[in-house]
DNA sequence: GGCAGGGTTGAGCAAAAAATCTAACTTTGG
DNA sequence: CCAAAGTTAGATTTTTTGCTCAACCCTGCC
C-alpha cells in the first residue's frame, strides 16, 4: 500500500500539469481552470504554483539577448548593482566599443531626454567616447554635463578621448570640464588645482550628479592611461608594483578594488571617488583584458552600475 | 531611415525579452521589473504582455500527460464539451480498458464522495464495467444509481458487462436497474415494458441525473451489442444497411450522429437519449475502432463530455 | 476508540496584474 | 505649417492572484 501515496501524488501532479497547461498555454484564468477541473479557485491556484515549483512547466526565453539578460541579472544580484546591462559579443571582426557604445548611449539617452534638469557626470576614455558618438543631436539645454576628471596629459595636450565637450556639442547642455591634467606633477600642484574656484564648482556639481558614467581601464603596459600620456613609464611601473589592476577616472585600485593610497593616486587632479559608491556610478567597460579591473571595481563597490559585454560578464561571474 | 523603426522596435523587443526574463524566469513582480528597467509599472506590464504575444517567451509543459492534455483541450473546444479527458496510450500489450477505467473511475469518484445526494445514471458495457471495477468500496447510501439500459439479452441472460449492480455493491447506494432486454422483440413488447411503473420511475430518475456515464460502441460484425447477444444477425445486418456506425445504450446512430428512426431503435427498451444532450452525458470509449462512432456522437451532441484515449482523440481531431 | 500532529481546504483579504479611460505625442495628408 | 488621425504613455478602476488563518480531516499512535 506504500504506492497509494505515490499514486495520489501522481494524480495531483497530473492535475497540476493540466492546470499549468490551461494557465500558461491556453491563457485561462485560475477561475476558469477551477471550473474546468472542477476544483475550488484556490485549489487551481495551488495546482499552478505546484506545477511551477515542480518544474513541470518550463519557461524558455527565445531571444538573441536571453543569455546576456541572464548574465546581467546574475551580475546585478551578485554585486547588488542598481543596474546592469550586458551586450552580446561582437560578430567576429566587429567592434566591441561599438556595441558597448550603443548600449550605454541608449541608457544615457533616457536621462538626456528628460525635461527636468539633471546633472550628469562623466569620466573620459575610449569607451565613453564611443557612447557619446552614438548620441544623436538634440536640444536639451536644461542639463548640466560635468567632467570628473582632468583631461590633459602631462604635456598640455587635450586627451584623445575627450567626452564632455563632445557630448555637450550634441545635446546643447551646459558643460563643466576640468581643464587640468588628469594627474598633477606633484602633490602641491594637485592641491593648488583643487582650490581653484572652478574646480570646486565642478566638484560640488559632480557630487550631486544624478548619474555618473565612468570608464574602467586595466593597468598594464598597454594601459590607456599610459598610452595616452597621462602617466609616464615610471609612474606606471610604480602603480604596477603597488598592485594596481585597474583605474577609474585616474584613480588606481588593486585586485580587491581598494583605492591605492600611494603612487599617482596622491596626485590625481579629478573629483574623488567615493567608496562604496554613494550614488549611481555606472562603469562602462568590456573586453577580457579588463575582467580583473571590472571585477575589482564591482567587489569594492566603486561602481553601482555596470554596462559590459558578454565575454567580460562571463569571465567575471566565473570566478565571482 | 527606414530601419529607424525596425531598430526602435528591436530595442523594444529586447526590453520586452528582458522584462519577460525577469517576470517568468527570475520571478520578479512587474513593479520590481519597472524599477530595474526604469520604466513605469504599466510599461513593464505591457512589455511582459508583448513578450508573450510575440512569442519571445515560450512555455513548455514537461510532463508525460502534456500531449493528452492538449488533445483533451482541443476536443473540448471543438465540440463544446463540458469536460474531456484523454488517457495516454497503453504500453504495448497493456490494456486499454484499464487506462480508461482508471480515469473514468477517478472522475466518477468525485461524484460518489460528495455528501449531498446525487442521481447518477449509467449505461452498460465493457468500458463502463472497467470503470466500476476501479471504484473502491465506500459507504455512500445517499446516492441513487440508475441504469438507463436494459441488461438482458434476447435469451434472458444477464449481460456480461453489468454495471449498476456492481457499482451499488461497492458504494452501497440505492440502485435502480432496468430488468428488461436491451432490445425488445417487438414494438408492442417495448411499449408494454415502458408502461411498467418501475420503468417509469427509473426514467424519471434518469432524467434528473446529475451525470450520466455511457459507453460508445461501434456497429459492425464484431460489435459488442451483437457479440453479447442483445441483437441477432438479422438485426445487425439491418442496422449496418441503415448506415449505423455506432451505438450508445442500445440506440444506434449514423455517421452524422443522427439516431436512426428504424431498425432496432424502434424496439430499444431503455431510457431515450436526448439529442442534443440536455445534461451532462459523458461518453467513455477509446480505441481506433470506435473513432467513427465517437466522432459521430460528438458531432451531433449525443454526449456532452468525453473520456477517451490518445489514439482515438488524435484520430477524431485529424478529420474533425 | 480516542487523541495528537501533519497536512489540506476554503474564506477573506491584500497585493498584483489587466483593462479601461484619458491625455499627449507623432505622423501624415492637406 | 497646420490639423486630424492614429499611437503611445500614464492614471484609474476592475479583475485576478497570492497569501494568511482558522477549521477540518485524515493518519498514525497510544
Amino acid at each position: 500500500m506504500g504506492d497509494m501515496y505515490a499514486e495520489k501524488r501522481d494524480r495531483k501532479l497530473d492535475l497540476a500539469a493540466h492546470a499549468a497547461w490551461l494557465y500558461y498555454i491556453a491563457g485561462n484564468t485560475q477561475e476558469e481552470i477551477a471550473a474546468k477541473l472542477n476544483v475550488s479557485r484556490q485549489a487551481a491556484q495551488r495546482l499552478v504554483a505546484l506545477a511551477v515549483s515542480e518544474k513541470l512547466i518550463k519557461f524558455r526565453l527565445d531571444h538573441p539577448l536571453s543569455h546576456c539578460i541572464a548574465l546581467a541579472e546574475a551580475l546585478r544580484d551578485q554585486f547588488q548593482l542598481a543596474m546592469c546591462e550586458v551586450v552580446p559579443d561582437p560578430a567576429v571582426g566587429g567592434d566591441l566599443y561599438n556595441g558597448l557604445g550603443v548600449c550605454a548611449a541608449a541608457y544615457l539617452e533616457t536621462y538626456l531626454v528628460a525635461k527636468t534638469p539633471s546633472i550628469l557626470a562623466f569620466s573620459s576614455g575610449r569607451t565613453l567616447r564611443a557612447m557619446v558618438d552614438q548620441i544623436p543631436s538634440m536640444d536639451q539645454p536644461q542639463h548640466k554635463i560635468v567632467s570628473i576628471v582632468g583631461n590633459m596629459s602631462h604635456y598640455g595636450l587635450a586627451g584623445r578621448h575627450e567626452v564632455v565637450m563632445h557630448l555637450s556639442d550634441r545635446v546643447g547642455s551646459q558643460t563643466y570640464p576640468v581643464p587640468t591634467p588628469a594627474v598633477a606633477t606633484s602633490v602641491e600642484e594637485r592641491d593648488l588645482l583643487q582650490t581653484q574656484r572652478s574646480f570646486l564648482a565642478v566638484k560640488a556639481l559632480a557630487e550631486q550628479a544624478k548619474v555618473t558614467f565612468v570608464g574602467i581601464s586595466h593597468i598594464a603596459w598597454n594601459a590607456p592611461l599610459h598610452e595616452d600620456g597621462f602617466i609616464d613609464d615610471g609612474e606606471l611601473t610604480e602603480l604596477i608594483e603597488l598592485g594596481a589592476v585597474g583605474e577609474i577616472a585616474g584613480w588606481a585600485f588593486n585586485a580587491q578594488g581598494k583605492l591605492l593610497q600611494a603612487g599617482t593616486n596622491s596626485r590625481v587632479a579629478g573629483v574623488p571617488l567615493q567608496q562604496p559608491a554613494q550614488r549611481l556610478i555606472i562603469g562602462v567597460a568590456g573586453g577580457l583584458r579588463k575582467t580583473e579591473a571590472i571585477r575589482a571595481a564591482l567587489h569594492s563597490q566603486l561602481i553601482s552600475g555596470l554596462i559590459t559585454d558578454e565575454a567580460a560578464a562571463t569571465a567575471i561571474l566565473k570566478r565571482g
